[in-house]
RNA sequence: GGGCGUUUAGCUCAGUUGGCUAGAGCACCAGCUCGACAAGCUGGGGGUCACAGGUUCAAGCCCUGUAACGCCCA
């Protein structure tokens, strides 16, 4: 692509045709890849690396095609950008996709295959399916460093883990423990507390009647899930009920089991809910759990792995918990201690990843203790070293950090890191960062090492550590990439993993990289929460849902350019997006509109280019100019805050307004001039001064929309000749045009919209009056300011032009109004067409009537508030000035068009 | 129960520290095969800014309350 190509022939814009090889081109450059020598400032971006199972859905084209146009205006602003990809292990979705494939087509269960080879098969699915997501990426023009591609279960992340979790061992960060998790009888493991979600179901409850031991009496609880009444070890009541005062103290004789347990009084019981009496059960209950510890309750765990009824529960074990709710109704039923049962919905805890209901259990687990760890995390928003965009996610990650409760690493699955911890004959525990051979010798207690946790790490326990294990932490031969390129300066996520993720890598920066300076600890400094992107409806897309639109198809159908394009302009901060599939149409139509308006320009910068004499440049050239020096200054300043939408829609507005309809349009007039027989050396030098304009201002618009459309920018800027262009080099690897200040120009621009509301105004009467565009009169152009009648004197072959008329006839607005004419008021003044012979002049009439009548509406308004003192007194000088200004404008537009409605 | 967000044209959305007649795209209507583009060009119609109060000379914007929808936390 170095040497400059043929532009295309066709009028349509047709990305298939060159995206890939466009991409191609990017990939051989090596520009995806920051220069080594490290002569510039460092912009890094990491992505959030999607799970290895996954496929692009529009939430990761929203987000990747942000990070995208970040790290390409930031290539292209003097920076060694630099953005990292890679996938996620993803513990429980990868070894449930691998585990189903076996089973459905081997007929294979993992428990058949052991741990070894059931985590080669894994290994073996992610070498054939693992880079789906990353292909998709670079369909959609992601300009990675595949050279750094990053899997969190990689080597380089396994020492990150290891080193991790050893420092946390020595600061007793990290601890192994029996308590109350959240279990998936599932998937058998247990899973955090951010990973369980609440769904308001229909259920039961059930009041079941326990008697007292001793004693006639009984009380009756209620519960919506009876079989846990094996595990109860105590009933509460409020310390203050008169009705269960005297029991306090008794034992109940718990049914169906030879048990007795304690009726005790607690504050944490309300007495008006229910019967007003609560059973305990701590194995299975959180609120029950910190009951039984008030009480010095023994825990009793009566549930197996698998959700089924373990052996304390006698004649119930090995029952599913689902058939022994029923069994042991029943069972109560038959004890005539079965009081009533009620429909009612409440809250159930189930499992993010399998959906399956999570059963609260006591097992022996690690956890991390955040609260400490907390800390510089909760600092760093405070301090200013890390921002929130939109500001208020910020209070999200707040809350979470202020109230974390200790993290719960340990899974019981086999796809993942392995615990790093080696256990003696006693079961002392020792951490290490190298592999402990079996039969070695504990340090500590000098007894034989006899085996390893069984147990995997939470997948979060290596993403938290994703912004420097990524960049060679720890490891110090790889790490200059850490100190180049560490802390980041941009992340992008959604809103759903603050917490799960962004939290953690806050804490993790400031945790392990202790030999790094605090303050360039903090792994990122802004973190960007994007849109979530909704279907037309309103409603999130999810896969059962089946309500998707599939970026890929929708690459295929419009051209990534065109989807990126249109998600870039449809995303506001902070703002949901929905999306039906022809809102892409919006992207297509700007591209094609690129496209075309690209080929028209090159075909008028074909053969030798002689730069003509700055006296040939002439009004509009100055003006498109100033509009684009004006767009660098907008673009630049809302890619540098990461405000996507206002630099989409900016680009927009500039291409297809100032440059297409208005300067290229105005351009034809120089154009064709030259083709007439006797051509002046200033018509030539004039056409030559427009295509210098059309050129140099392509050549920028292409570096302005490169960010957002890569590739068919890039694509016509290897047609654009080389004068336009300052080396041969690509697009994506030029630098960022400067804003040109002394183009810059507000009158002039200001002069321009007077020109072209009057060029509207006769288009608009023109269109009223039925004048076919072959027929060009002559037009009256009658302006309020002196200064204007210079200006549309000096330009009138350019509103000529426009407005197609044989030539205007400026005068000031005191001027009589001609007769027989058709008028409509604008900006600067009025203007007015020859009526034709036998002119329908009724839709002119009621154009003119409702204008007028809106002008004296204005003017009643005006009057109103320029009489009211208090108004005068208070606003602004500027304001009340502009209002009499105003008022007077409108006087004049009221008379002419009076008079021209007589005149009819 | 607590927190956050949204409500502006038929649809999807902009609208800055309060200040000219509230904007855009799509859709709609009328006209146009004019030498980049019919995925186009030109012109036009269309809004009680959710509702009710309040502050102010002035409110889509600020304050209070209400409603509907959505998300998060407990």
């Amino acid at each position: 692509m170095t040497e400059q190509q043929e532009p295309s022939t066709t009028t349509r814009y047709t990305p298939s045709e060159f995206e890939d090889s466009i991409y191609q081109i990017w990939q051989d450059s090596g520009l995806f890849t920051p220069p080594a020598d490290g002569l510039r400032p460092t912009f890094t971006v990491m992505i959030p690396p999607p799970n290895v199972t996954g496929v692009l859905h529009m939430g990761h084209a929203l987000n990747n095609t942000l990070q995208d146009v970040v790290i390409r205006h930031r290539r292209m602003t003097g920076y060694d950008a630099l953005w990292v990809p890679g996938t996620d292990h993803a513990g429980i979705a990868t070894q449930a996709v691998v585990e189903k494939k076996l089973y459905l087509e081997q007929d294979l269960k993992r428990s058949d295959m052991g741990r070894d080879a059931f985590v080669d098969e894994i290994w073996k699915w992610r070498e054939h399916h693992g880079d789906v997501i990353l292909n998709q990426l670079q369909k959609l023009g992601a300009s990675c460093d595949w050279s750094r591609t990053k899997f969190t279960l990689d080597p380089g992340m396994s020492l990150a883990v290891r080193t991790a979790f050893v420092k946390m061992w020595e600061k007793k960060l990290v601890y192994r423990g029996s308590r109350l998790v959240n279990w998936d009888c599932n998937l058998e493991t247990a899973v955090s507390d951010d990973e369980i979600e609440y769904v308001t179901r229909k259920g039961q409850i059930y009041t079941l009647r326990y008697p007292l031991a001793d004693s006639d009496e009984y009380i009756d609880v209620a519960t919506t899930r009876p079989e846990t009444m094996l595990g109860d070890m105590g009933v509460a009541v409020h310390p203050d009920d008169k009705r269960y005062a005297h029991m306090v103290g008794k034992n109940i004789a718990l049914p169906l089991t030879h048990r007795l347990i304690p009726i005790v009084a607690d504050d944490s019981v309300v007495a008006d809910y229910g019967t007003g009496a609560v059973k305990i059960t701590p194995g299975h209950d959180p609120a029950d759990y910190e009951r039984g510890q008030r009480h010095n309750m023994q825990v009793m765990n009566i549930l197996n792995g698998d959700g089924t009824m373990n052996e304390e529960c006698g004649q119930f074990a090995g029952l599913p918990r689902e058939k022994a709710r029923e069994e042991i109704v029943a069972a109560f039923e038959k004890l005539e201690l079965f009081v009533g049962v009620e429909d009612i919905t409440h809250n159930v805890t189930i499992s993010d990843r399998s959906k399956s209901v999570i059963e609260p259990l006591v097992s022996e687990q690690w956890f991390v203790r955040m609260s400490e760890m907390s800390q510089p995390a909760i600092n760093a928003v405070n301090d200013g070293s890390l921002n929130f965009k939109p500001a208020r996610w910020k209070n999200v990650y707040l809350d979470w950090l202020e109230n974390v409760h200790d993290w719960c690493i340990s899974r019981q699955l086999w796809w993942g890191h392995r615990i790093p911890v080696w256990y003696d004959e006693d079961n002392t525990p020792l951490a290490s960062i190298e592999d402990v051979e079996i039969g070695s010798l504990h340090p500590e207690t000098g007894k034989p090492i006899v085996r390893q946790d069984e147990d995997v790490l939470d997948t979060w326990a290596s993403s938290w550590l994703w912004p420097f294990a990524t960049l060679g932490w720890p490891d110090s031969e790889t790490s200059q990439d850490l100190t180049r390129f560490y802390p980041t300066q941009f992340l992008s996520t959604g809103r759903d993993i603050i917490y799960l993720w962004v939290a953690r890598m806050v804490m993790a920066g400031y945790a392990f990289l202790d030999e790094m300076p605090e303050a360039d600890r903090c792994p990122f400094s802004t973190c960007y929460i994007h849109a979530t992107v909704l279907d037309g409806q309103g409603r999130r897309m999810s896969k059962s849902a089946g309500n998707g639109i599939d970026p890929v198809e929708m690459i295929n159908e419009y051209g990534a350019d065109a989807v990126r394009y249109s998600l870039m302009i449809l995303t506001r901060e902070g703002q949901d997006v929905k999306l039906a599939d022809n809102r892409f149409e919006l992207g297509q139509r700007f591209c094609n509109k690129i496209f075309n308006v690209a080929r028209y320009v090159m075909t008028h910068l074909k053969g030798d280019f002689t730069a003509p004499a700055d006296s040939a440049f002439c009004f509009e050239d100055k003006w498109i100019k100033s509009r684009l020096a004006h767009l660098n200054v907008t673009i630049s300043q809302a890619l540098e805050n990461y405000d996507f939408h206002d630099a989409a829609q900016a680009l927009y507005r500039f291409t297809t307004d100032d440059f297409c309809d208005w300067y290229v349009e105005l351009s034809k007039r120089r154009l064709w001039a030259i083709d007439d027989a006797e051509v002046t050396d200033e018509v030539l030098a004039s056409a030559q001064a427009a295509k210098n304009t059309l050129g140099e201002v392509l050549s920028d618009l292409l570096k302005l929309l490169h960010p957002f459309t890569p590739f068919l920018t890039e694509k016509l800027w290897a047609e654009l000749p080389q004068d336009f262009r300052e080396d041969r080099g690509l697009l994506m690897g030029s630098e960022w045009p400067v804003a040109d200040e002394a183009a810059q120009n507000v009158e002039l621009e200001h002069q321009f919209d007077k020109l072209r509301d009057a060029v509207r105004a006769i288009r608009n009467v023109r269109a009223l009056l039925e004048i076919p565009a072959g027929n060009m009169p002559e037009a009256n152009v009658h302006c309020e300011e002196e200064s204007d009648v210079e200006l549309f004197n000096e330009q009138a072959s350019l509103v000529s032009f426009a407005a197609h008329l044989e030539s205007i006839d400026v005068k000031s607005i005191d001027a009589a109004s001609p007769v027989a004419t058709g008028t409509d008021v604008f900006s600067a003044g009025a203007i007015f067409l020859p009526m034709p012979i036998d002119a329908d002049t009724s839709k002119l009439r009621s154009n003119l009537e409702k204008k007028l009548s809106k002008i004296k509406g204005g003017l009643i308004g005006l009057e109103k508030k320029l009489s009211n003192a208090k108004f005068v007194e208070n606003a602004d000088s500027e304001i009340v000035e502009g209002e009499r200004q105003r008022m007077h404008e409108l006087q004049i537009e009221c008379k002419t068009v009076e008079a021209n409605l007589q005149n009819l």
